[in-house]
DNA sequence: TGTTATTTGTTCGTATGTATG
DNA sequence: TCATACATACGAACAAATAAC
């Protein structure tokens, strides 16, 4: 089942120790016991110990802090380990898939949302404003997408969709392509689509929140122009959905 | 940079032996040094050597047999940790995402393709073909349609594409998903969507490739009714890309 | 078949650095 | 400033598994 090499002992106080969180017994934020307790409690060494919580911190379900201890930080092994392997890959790719995930989320989030989820973008979108308003020169706020993405993936109620999305933009952020994205895009016309996308996933237009999404990402593509293959890509979807848009 | 916790030591360690692996030095299969030799040859204690070995286990980059060594098993951390985590999602959010990607490696492919991959796509399709042809009933040949769109997957050209698309396909195989809906769908059907697909692709026409992938998903996940939000799910895309379908 | 060398698995003891009070 | 607790770090020693002769 599992790809883990090593020795039994050690697999299996790893899987015991995950089985306390997964399970709940240790919450995300708690402190799990010192490693001479979990000695002591699982009946193995403290180097045991220390591998199994040393695999749990790669796989970003604990995070250990000297002389502090030793903290849940997830209860999946799903979303940190992500980052680190996202950056092996080149930004064309990551854009790719990010459109690919992003156009997925819009319309699941506009056929799934909740009140709570609605309220989440709305006030998202507030704060985008209210940093551009803010702005001594609103078209070139930069803007970062992000965090109104992250809330569309959220309300899309699918928990991989929202945990790759999220990933990918940290790597996005890590390439410092983000902040290409953000430096050269016109901060008034990217908040006039996010606007016009929140207002299609309020209405529960699933198709037109799948198009807005799709040419919001293409517009941000464009941006991109150092990079002919993403100009290329980047020009496809209109090509494949060219129904007028809807208000 | 890295959501590793621990102490410097034992991260420098790992960035180390991690180096050596990506750049090729050891390539996949070979045998890595001993615990004592690379204790020696890099200063720290075995402990140390043990931990950071350990982590790349668990990233699923190298293998440790007892008493024989330690091996490469891969040059990225991609693709093994990605399949231990998908396990804890449920069918409906897997299926959601793989829709995503597919329809996004299908007008990838379209537009990326080589003549290597073309040829990979017609035999893949053509070993379909030969399954259904030398069934009894060939309807009901139960044709798995993992392999068609891993082929697709890799002709888009986009590395993380393709390994997402992989490991979500080892991910609903493991499920079962993949035999619920082999098992129900018409082969005969599938194989004709996989034909139109495949001549969509071959004259690269990126819409109708997306479009008939999208049809193509749709289908297959009508066929699993006993879940009714994939069904409200896979009524979605079509709607939203209501052109006429080119031959 | 069995002996031996090699390598990993596991435990323990101890030293060191650091955060907390 | 000092004391305590905790985590890191090293190394020694033995156990167990494997391969080669």
């Amino acid at each position: 089942m599992n790809q883990s090499s090593g020795s039994a002992l050690a697999r299996l106080t790893l899987s015991r120790l995950r089985a306390r969180i997964s399970s709940g017994e240790w919450p995300i934020g708690c402190r799990i016991p010192t490693e001479p307790e979990l000695s002591a409690e699982l009946g193995v060494g403290r180097s045991t110990v220390r591998e199994a919580i040393r695999s749990l911190a790669t796989l970003g379900m604990v995070e250990t802090l000297t002389a502090r201890g030793t903290f849940v930080r997830s209860s999946t092994a799903a979303p940190s380990l992500l980052l680190d392997a996202l950056s092996s890959y080149s930004p064309t790719e990551l854009v790719g898939v990010r459109r690919a995930l992003d156009v997925e989320a819009a319309q699941s989030a506009a056929a799934n949302w909740t009140r709570e989820h609605l309220e989440a973008l709305e006030s998202a979108a507030a704060a985008e404003m209210e940093t551009v308003r803010d702005a001594a020169d609103p078209s070139r706020a930069g803007v970062r997408c992000s965090l109104f993405h992250g809330v569309i993936a959220q309300a899309s109620g699918n928990r991989l969709l929202f945990d790759l999305v999220q990933n990918l933009s940290m790597a996005l952020d890590a390439s410092g392509l983000n902040d290409r994205i953000a430096e050269n895009m016109d901060a008034v016309a990217l908040l006039s689509e996010h606007d016009r996308l929140l207002t299609a996933i309020r209405a529960r237009d699933v198709g037109a929140a799948a198009h807005l999404m799709a040419l919001h990402l293409d517009s941000q593509m464009r941006t991109l122009t150092q990079d002919p293959v993403m100009t290329e890509l980047a020009a496809l979807r209109p090509d494949s959905n060219p129904r007028p848009m809807p208000a």
